[in-house]
DNA sequence: TAAGTGATCTCT
DNA sequence: GAGATCACTTAA
């Protein structure tokens, strides 16, 4: 699953690099917690393009989400990226990257001043955590329930709030 | 634990 | 057009 190997990969921004430490996986049509699952919209349509690109949408009248397309063209699916190293939680992320709605629709390469770099870490299996995704109960049991979310385990990262994962 | 906040989607 | 909802955070 591409989700996980983005755990230990790096997100540039602005010369700056954070290890990525945490994402979630929204994958395909039957997705119910995906944006997708109800259709293409204006909104989530870079959802069903090409693989490499920049999702980034706007809720709760104060958070930006940053996702990375993930599916082949014409499969919606994508990867949130929840957290980097230093920083929990995907709209603190945004806040301190300075992502906002220009950032949709972008190529995840260097032109973009964004993009992921593979700087050879790879995290043991045991180190990583697997558990539901966060926020998405109204999606129901099955899709709630899906084990789609990824952390390193490691106290010495996000040690800020790493545990607020049980708080959901 | 609840409120804040506004874009987006669904239904009139 | 109106109303509900929401892949969250913060302060209490």
């Amino acid at each position: 699953m591409v989700a996980e190997n983005l755990l230990g990969k790096f997100l540039v921004r602005d010369g700056r690099t954070f290890m990525i430490t945490e994402v979630e996986a929204y994958d395909g049509f039957e997705d119910k917690a995906s944006h997708a699952s109800r259709g293409e919209t204006p909104r989530n349509k870079v959802m069903f393009g090409e693989a490499g690109v920049w999702y980034v949408y706007f809720v709760y009248g104060m958070h930006h989400m940053l996702n990375i397309v993930t599916g082949a063209e014409g499969y919606p699916a994508a990867v949130l990226i929840r957290g980097i190293e230093g920083i929990s939680g995907p709209a603190r992320l945004t806040k301190s990257l300075g992502i906002d709605w220009q950032m949709n629709e972008q190529k995840a390469i260097h032109a973009s001043g964004l993009w992921i770099e593979d700087r050879g870490i790879i995290i043991p299996k045991n180190r990583i955590e697997r558990t539901p995704r966060i926020g998405v109960a109204y999606a129901g049991e099955e899709w709630a329930g899906k084990p789609w979310r990824f952390c390193i385990k490691d106290r010495y990262l996000n040690h800020d709030k790493f545990s607020s994962p049980e708080n959901r």
